[in-house]
DNA sequence: AGTATGACGGTTA
DNA sequence: CTAACCGCCATAC
């Protein structure tokens, strides 16, 4: 189940927001990000593909935007490299869920989670 | 309705 | 390893 309450079922996807309703993309997104396993990570590639829609590029507009109350330091760039907006917080955040690492990037190869049930 | 803007990613030098 | 380039695509304005 997730962890920080991404009400997005019923079709009422409000959750509690910082910068305006997320769309419908955006609700999409989240809800995957919400899934990401502890000790687990999704380039923000890997989100755009699972979700079918947007890239990189949007998953991190998104991200920018509403990724306050989802787990935000499993999504990392696609060379394993955390967050570029709070670098620091997020390894600490990952190495405190013993996220496969080597040295301050994750260790893309075992950390990556592709999506399937848990 | 059109343009500018990124928490991206890959390719090449 | 670093750096520049360019395609990407939802959003804000």
């Amino acid at each position: 189940m997730p962890e920080r309450a991404a009400s997005i079922s019923a079709g009422l996807a409000t959750r509690p927001i910082q910068g305006g309703r997320p769309t419908p993309y955006a609700a999409e997104v989240l809800a995957v990000v919400d899934r990401i396993p502890r000790g687990r990570v999704m380039s923000y590639g890997d989100v755009a593909e699972f979700v079918g829609r947007g890239s990189g590029r949007s998953v991190g507009a998104v991200m920018s935007r509403h990724g306050h109350e989802v787990p935000w330091h499993r999504v990392v760039q696609s060379s394993g490299g955390p967050n570029p907006a709070s670098p620091v917080e997020a390894l600490r955040l990952l190495r405190a869920e013993k996220t496969p690492m080597r040295g301050d990037k994750v260790d893309m190869r075992r950390a990556r989670w592709n999506g399937r049930p848990t």
